[in-house]
This record gives structure tokens, C-alpha cells and sequence, in this order.
DNA sequence: CCTCGCTATGTGCATAATGCATATAGTATA
DNA sequence: TATACTATATGCATTATGCACATAGCGAGG
């Protein structure tokens, strides 16, 4: 039983550094900040469910580690200060290495979805 | 100069259990054991380097805790035994449920391309 | 004034998937 | 008897991610 609800459980989205690839991708548009960032995701198809502020943080912070994106604090009149990342000149290569990524993902995944169809016919 | 390296590893294939439903998809077609799994696999885009013997057979036990491949021990009168999997029903319905998260990746994936030729337009 | 809710960022701990290195062992062949 | 190939498996570390929780500013309403 448990095993069962695990198992539905197991079966995920999760693409290796996809929320990080969306973010380059909304920031390569236009600077932003982390919780108008976790709005903007939505976009992408990350449900409220499937989104968790804290791991969006954290990747942001990251990607600032990596040199991706650059940030600074934002004084606010109304609410706290915001920290708003800014895409760097490595970002921008990174995003366009991830894409050549991307392509070949699907790539793949086109591959197996015929091979499942072409099985099915039998 | 060490952390520019990692940047350029991380960014893989690596996409959710996707060894794990390529082996149901072999496995669907026909039983087989871990070594020879390994060479059919690269017609799923796995490269020599990509794929680790250790990893594949530690991936076909979880299959079996998880119910979705049984095995059994087949005698070699030319080298060490086989162990032989087997799809079992819970798998076959299990590689169905993954097409279906395939299929929205899929969608993902493009929504992700479509954005960054719009973006490079411009 | 004080609480509540929204905005905003962050940390601690655990888990799950995977990679790398290594161990073990049977068989064939040179 | 050494080497190469077949075949399966484990130990340890890393990486990405999830969940829960902590912190703090500010505004509205009682």
C-alpha cells in the first residue's frame, strides 16, 4: 500500500536543472527577483504544488555562485527589501549550452514515445 | 579554472528515471540480463561513458523491490549465470504512466526552445 | 498597540538518483 | 598461469531536490 503511493510518487517531472534553465530563461528577458520569479514559473508549467520557495532560493543562489547571475538589493517603500538577480554574460552561454541540451532531450524522448507506440501496435 | 569544469559536467542528459523506463521499454519487448541491457541501451542515446555498469544493476534490483521486473537465474555453460528480467504487469503499467509524463516534458521542453527563438530574434 | 496576513529571503535536515571505484567470480585462450 | 572477456554486485560520495521551519518588514483592522 505504501510501496503503491510511492511509487505514483516517484513518477515526477524532474528534469535535471529545469528550474534553472526557466529561470535563465525569464531573467534572460528581464532582471527579476525570487518571489516575483516564483509567479513567473507558472509559465512553465510548475503547479503551486510543485514549486517550493525554498528550493527556488537556493538554486538562485547557486547559479550566483556559478557566475550565471549577479545580484543586488533593492530597497522597497512597501515590504521587505528584494534581492534581484540579473543574468550574466556566462548565464547567456550557459543558457544557449542548456538548449543544445534540451533539443537532444527531446530528441530522445521523441525515441522512446515512438518505440512505446510502435510497440503498442502489436 | 576547476569550477569552470564542473560547470561544463553538469550539464548532462540526466533526465528523472530515464535508464529506468528505457529498460522497461527493452524489457517490454523482450526479457534479457544487465550485460547485454548495457549494449542495447545505446540505441536509446546512451554513450559508453554515459552508462555505468554499477548504476544499471543497482536500477534493475530497485526495479525488482518495486515489483515492476522479476528475474530469475538462467545457467551458462560459457560463463558466469545470468540473472534474467522480466516485465511484469505493474510494469508494463508503469512504463504507460511514464509515456504519459514523457509526453508532457516533451511539451515542456519545446515551450523552453520556442522561448529562447523568440528571445534570439530579437 | 497588537495580531494577522502578505511580502520576501533564507537554513537544516533528509532523501533519492546517480557516478566512480572497486570486488568477485566463471570461462576461454594463449 | 596469466590475461581478457563475461557477468553481477557493493561502498562511498556527490548532487539535486523536497519539506519543514526561521526570520523579518510592512500594512490593515480590531
Amino acid at each position: 500500500m505504501e510501496k503503491q503511493m510511492n511509487c505514483h510518487n516517484r513518477k515526477t517531472h524532474k528534469m535535471d536543472h529545469y528550474l534553472e534553465i526557466c529561470l535563465l530563461m525569464i531573467l534572460i528577458k528581464t532582471s527579476s527577483y525570487g518571489y516575483d520569479l516564483l509567479t513567473n514559473l507558472s509559465d512553465f508549467g510548475f503547479t503551486k504544488d510543485e514549486l517550493n520557495a525554498g528550493t527556488l532560493y537556493r538554486v538562485l543562489r547557486r547559479m550566483e555562485e556559478h557566475d550565471l547571475v549577479s545580484s543586488a538589493w533593492e530597497a522597497s517603500s512597501q515590504g521587505p527589501d528584494k534581492r534581484i538577480y540579473e543574468i550574466t554574460i556566462l548565464g547567456k552561454k550557459e543558457l544557449n549550452d542548456w538548449i543544445h541540451i534540451l533539443k537532444e532531450r527531446q530528441e530522445r524522448i521523441s525515441f522512446l514515445i515512438n518505440c512505446y507506440e510502435e510497440v503498442k501496435k502489436q
